[in-house]
RNA sequence: CGGGGUGUGGCUCAGCUUGGUAGAGCGCACGGUUCGGGACCGUGAGGCCGGCGGUUCAAAUCCGCCCACCCCGACCA
């Protein structure tokens, strides 16, 4: 044995699976619980400063468990779940193929709600002219730092064996932080008149902005998103788009990736630099902070007025036309882990897990597979249109199977052993209980799948919206802001009063390290005072330390 | 930018104090035995010890310079 051996999970409290299905009650099945697996204790690792892990000597095939440390926990799980990888680029990272897998998936489900919502895809270049970006000047100001910046074209050797730039540029081009400028220039030559609107266009693409501190899905120097930019005729319709795109995020988010999130506004200070309003949804981490999950802006006449977009009117007047910007990006993934994951590993919500249902044949012996595997094969083909993949690997036990997969968030796992087929039945466990439950062969197989993949999705979104319930705190003194926020760390989400200005807030970030969120219309909203400086509020708004 | 730390096989690290030309675990390959919660035994492949220079008969080890990365703070969001 090792020495300092410690709890790899938390114990669970035994659960009943509500649905029909028998429980492993009265199964001949072993069916042991997480209390009797032999607890292992993980080992640091990707850690060079050999103060913290060094002398411990820890499971090299756990990962770092979340109440040790929740962002080692997370980017130990990224990568151990091969989600993705860090480049050779600092601050860049490869999406690997299971990463790309949820990524495809969340895209295809926002294409087709774009869709459903009336916009078209289009794709507009990665370079954009530097001039461009200095014409809308809370833009520049916004993203002028972050900015990578092509100078040159062409290599040429420097004479020491490597290459160096060659032929420098007349006039430099901007990597795409966003594409609002090169788009408006494109919108500048496209609308004349009212008929021409709106312009309803969505592009997918990369983007690039040089941050300085990254994380892998969080914030990475360059990232996968989708940006919608509409145009239109009037304030009101725009508005109105932006507020349709924050509702079809809101459904997103919470209907397909189980998380639930507040809807609003950003404050002044949080707002995208060249909107008018910022429309947001926000979410919870387990090590509750918020994270800011997709935004959309109503941009007004802001950047038709900097690309001198002008349209007739259906009175033959001339106005400036009215835009909106909108996005999620591959932070959702940061966003969606944080939220379900636990110490085994990733715990992906049915609707988005490209492998819904993972069959692990336990056989070894010929006699064995000769009885289970023609079953393997019938459930094969019985959950294809689910989405199942069978791990018969020969090379590996089965054991090595069940915590390979969990680590992976397949949602639902079928282990199917001689003995289960001679007792005319499969065992079923479900990823995010970790619970077991068996179930006759020859029913309705591909019924109760369905059934229980839906039950798993709708729980694993009452869960997370019980946990943002619970951190869900009001405070009506800055003291008590205070004190509810602690001294460092996730603090969940504090409804206080604020007085509206930018000051104040700056103030309570510099103080406290918390900033407003988001600011919602609610039917409970009622006037008081601000917590800080006691001027009139119109109404509570969400303060939370974010990611 | 300031302070601290670490660079040794794919990964995590030991070896350095007291110089003698490199080790462990995991992973990987092969063979055998295994398979209902990360199997076991055996065999094997894989490292110019971050770079350059110095001291020395001899440097992973001592000295100097450089580079990279990590942590804390600052800054930014």
């Amino acid at each position: 044995m090792r020495d300092q051996r410690r709890r790899l999970t938390p114990t669970p409290e035994p659960t009943q699976l509500a649905t029909p299905y028998a429980t492993s009650e009265g199964s001949p099945l072993p069916t042991p619980h997480l209390d009797e697996i032999a607890p292992r204790v993980y080992n640091g690792r990707s850690q060079r400063d050999g103060s913290l892990m060094a002398k411990e000597k820890r499971d090299e095939k756990a990962i770092c468990p979340r109440g040790e440390d929740y962002s080692r926990w997370y980017t130990d799980l990224v990568q151990r779940a091969e989600l993705a990888d860090y480049s050779p680029v600092p601050g860049c990272m490869v999406i690997r193929p299971n990463g790309m897998a949820l990524w495809e998936n969340i895209r295809d489900a926002l294409d087709g709600m774009f869709r459903e919502t009336g916009h078209q895809n289009a794709y507009f270049p990665m370079l954009i002219p530097v001039e461009f970006l200095a014409k809308e000047a809370a833009h520049v100001e916004g993203f002028a730092m972050e900015c990578g910046v092509v100078t040159h074209s062409g290599l040429e050797p420097d004479g020491e064996g490597g290459l160096r730039p060659k032929g420098k540029l007349d006039s430099p081009f901007i990597l795409r932080p966003t594409s609002e400028t090169i788009i408006w220039h494109m919108y500048g030559q496209w609308i004349q008149s009212y008929r021409d609107l709106p312009i309803l266009i969505n592009q997918w693409a990369n983007v690039m902005r040089w941050e300085m501190r990254t994380r892998l899905f969080l914030r990475t120097r360059e990232f996968l998103w989708q940006e919608g930019h509409t145009a239109h005729a009037n304030g009101e319709e725009a508005v109105a788009e932006a507020l349709t795109i924050l509702e079809v995020y809101r459904r997103f988010a919470e209907d397909y990736m189980a998380v639930p999130v507040l809807t609003g506004y950003k404050s002044e200070a949080e707002k995208f630099a060249g909107a008018v309003t910022t429309y947001c949804i926000e979410a919870m981490t387990q090590d509750k902070r918020a994270i800011q999950a997709g935004t959309s802006h109503y941009l007004g006449q802001n950047f038709a007025k900097a690309f001198d977009v002008t349209f007739q009117t259906e009175a033959n007047e001339r106005d400036y036309v009215y835009a909106t910007s909108w996005g999620v990006s591959t932070r959702l993934i940061g966003a969606l882990i944080m939220a379900h994951s636990d110490d085994k590993g990733l715990v992906i919500p049915p609707r988005l897990a490209r492998t819904k249902v993972v069959v692990v044949p336990i056989a070894r012996k010929d006699e064995d597979k000769a009885v289970v595997m023609p079953v393997v094969e019938q459930l094969r083909a019985e959950l294809k249109s689910l989405g199942v993949k069978v791990d018969d690997d020969p090379n590996r036990s089965p054991g090595f199977k069940f915590a390979e997969h969990e680590l992976r968030g397949v949602p639902l796992r079928i282990e199917i052993g001689r003995r289960d087929v001679e007792a005319g039945q499969l065992t079923l466990a479900r990823r995010d209980t970790g619970e077991k439950v068996t179930l006759p062969l020859g029913g309705d197989l591909l019924g109760a799948v369905s059934e229980l993949l839906e039950q798993i999705q709708a729980d694993l979104f009452a869960k997370a919206l019980a946990f943002r319930d619970e951190n869900m705190h009001t405070a009506d003194s800055y003291d008590e802001f205070k004190q509810i926020l602690g001294a460092e760390g996730g603090a969940g989400f504090i409804r206080a009063h604020w007085d509206g200005t930018s000051e104040t807030e700056k103030r309570i970030q510099e103080e406290t390290g918390a900033t407003i969120r988001v600011i919602q219309a609610r039917d409970d909203d009622e006037p008081g005072v601000c917590m800080v400086t006691g001027a009139p509020s119109a109404r509570r708004v969400v303060f939370a330390r974010s990611y």
